[in-house]
DNA sequence: GATGAATGAGTATTCATTCAT
DNA sequence: CATGAATGAATACTCATTCAT
């Protein structure tokens, strides 16, 4: 619900920057108001800051974006409250700075994914991208704890989501270099599904069929890529 | 005061009755108090509860279940908040009862494609399985935002999807009878996936290669139903 | 807590007669406003009012005046909520007639002692005034109730005990004819708290030391009243 | 979101210390979260506790719990709401402490009785001890109003009860040592009674014969003492 | 700066009372 | 008349955010 905002006084832009193929991830949400964490100045603060995101991770993803409370964040981390206030001057910059540094690490693997792309066979492919999502757990949980309770993160996510469907293109333009990109960007946009529902099966770990049928979902994959890249 | 314990005997709104399927996807939540949704006794109230519901579904699936307000809700059903507690005597109850007609209508749609699987080539097939999830986009959306943000409602969202996947695997039943009943619960896990990723991908109506996506969502469908049903 | 006043609409006032003693107890309490409760015409009517003086009774006793609802109150009468606005056009009301009822009957037990009280020795005396209160157990702890969760209240309370202290003073000169009045008024007055505390011991039944504590309250009285109508 | 169980480490408000008596009056109520209230920090918190427990006691006092806001108590104490419930989490908090407030003053009260037991006559112990209870006349007003309405609340009343007889034991045989403790208890439950009785007239400053009742209820004890003590 | 106490708007829920059926 | 569904003001309690220390 809703709380009376006591009107943050108006802080700087998102500063955490992507490492390399981070996409320009967009910003923050509401107007403008509210901005990016402050980035810390020394090493101390940024231990800080990344105790604060690890407990905001683990709290969001438990509770949701609303039950998770700035103070319960803040113990977690052993930080006090003022503390978290002097990088996130707002829960919602919280959120933000929580979501952009998951897109970073989910960039950085499909990354590592690209550079091994020409190498690897369609089978191998489609295992190692259906692999991507279903290893950042916690992270997942709490960056979907996020988008789906916060309306006014849709562009975050949509920020996320193309992303993600631009470094998959990336790698299919690197494992067949004579994919047309326009052909590579809609294909990523499926695998990016059935990415998604390799992470979703992940997160069910007593499903009665979970292995067959995350088996299941490998070979549709591999089934589409061949088809696809032949 | 406490309100009394209700008792309501609990014949679930359902009455669209799924042919064989409809799993009874049970609706509990927390101990025992605020148990299930009042029926309405006289016409007025059957109308009412109606537009309740669906205020309710508009406003989950806009602002999520947090961030949504019970006020809200009546209001937009041009109900007086007193009237949507006569019914819905929690908020917990008012999702939960959302969350069983979603699952209600689901099984219902289900139960159609089954009935006409046996006449279905493959590609029909996934064709009209992935087009089942699309098709319920408003209450998919509350339903989505309910799941993410009640962590006690996690046993309804397993009831869900448990019912789903039992309705998937009768239709692979029906359309090849000899398949193992070990094998279609398996591949129903997959299946379902693939539908929640047709599902996402309705939701982008702007997305860039989202028709060739959905495409490419189905022709993995029916590789991966050709090839497993063969 | 004070709800939302529906503004009743201004009927007759008490009529409910007390048959002989019965002092005059006074009416009602804010204003003017909500009065009497409606006399039941026939037979019917008037169990069905002594149902739900006794059901308001119980219900007043064990949760307090605010806590008990109009509802549970009719319920527990098997009484539609309807028909208990039909008699009592007011929680208030309600409560006024409860502690009409209750003084009614004190004042009945006062009558009887009354009558034989020139034949009692003062310990016979001082022992039946002491079982007065603590004989209508339930109905005082309603009254009480009452009493102490309403401030407007305080007018009944007061009528009830000049009653009753009318009652005890006639009690002390029917027994000893030539006590001047004023003395037999103030002799009332410290007796009533005797009695209060009597019923008081009652109240606690596993008290550690209540009966000899009861006795002792009764020696008290004893030697009180033989040496004052000495 | 749920409160933080704070498990204060319950020292009691208490440190007015009552010589020997000073029974340990229990604080509980429910289950376990809202325990006691917080005690405060800084001095202007001190002070600011001070102003709210004065002002729920004025209010407890003259609506009785139910009809008490928090609302109207934090205003009374020129406080915010936010304040109040800092230092007491809870309604229930706020009238437990009150109530060990209460009875805190009253053992210091006992307390200074017993140290002077020896030197008075029992005419002497008789008046000082029927003293007692009228001198705290609003805290006791909105004890009662507290005992009275929580149902949950009856074990408070037992302790304080229990207390008050404990003290008023000691103080019997502070006055003769040779009383045996059993006797001394339970003419301790007695003179409770006759004090609460002296209270209640102290509550009518304007009771016809209020003045020689008192003086009634006074001479009664004396006898009763007198006679026991003998 | 760092800290954590203070602030008050906002929310879910209750229930006396009315009045259409 | 009798009934019980409908109404909406009122209340306890939460928690993001600020700012005095």
């Amino acid at each position: 619900m809703k709380r009376f905002m006591r009107m943050p006084s108006q802080k700087s832009t998102a500063d955490i920057a992507a490492p390399n193929i981070a996409a320009p991830i967009a910003a923050s949400s509401e107007g403008t108001p509210p901005a990016g964490p402050k980035k810390p100045t020394r090493e101390r603060g940024r231990a800080r800051v990344a105790a604060l995101l690890a407990a905001a991770s683990a709290v969001f993803a438990e509770k949701g974006y609303d039950a998770a409370t700035m103070t319960e964040i803040a113990a977690k981390a052993g930080a006090p409250i003022g503390s978290l206030y002097q990088f996130f001057p707002t829960k919602a910059v919280l959120a933000d700075a929580l979501l952009a540094q998951y897109a970073e690490a989910l960039m950085a693997l499909l990354a590592t994914v690209e550079t091994r792309a020409a190498t690897l066979s369609p089978a191998e492919l489609a295992a190692d991208l259906l692999a991507v999502l279903p290893s950042l757990k916690v992270e997942r949980a709490a960056a979907f704890a996020l988008i789906d309770a916060r309306p006014d993160m849709v562009a975050q996510q949509g920020a996320l989501r193309a992303g993600l469907r631009r470094g998959i293109a990336a790698i299919l333009r690197a494992k067949s270099p004579a994919l047309p990109p326009e052909r590579a960007a809609a294909m990523a946009v499926t695998l990016l599904q059935m990415m998604k529902g390799a992470a979703a099966l992940g997160d069910e770990p007593d499903l009665a069929h979970g292995r067959e049928a995350l088996a299941g979902l490998e070979h549709a994959a591999r089934l589409f890529l061949t088809d696809a890249l032949a």
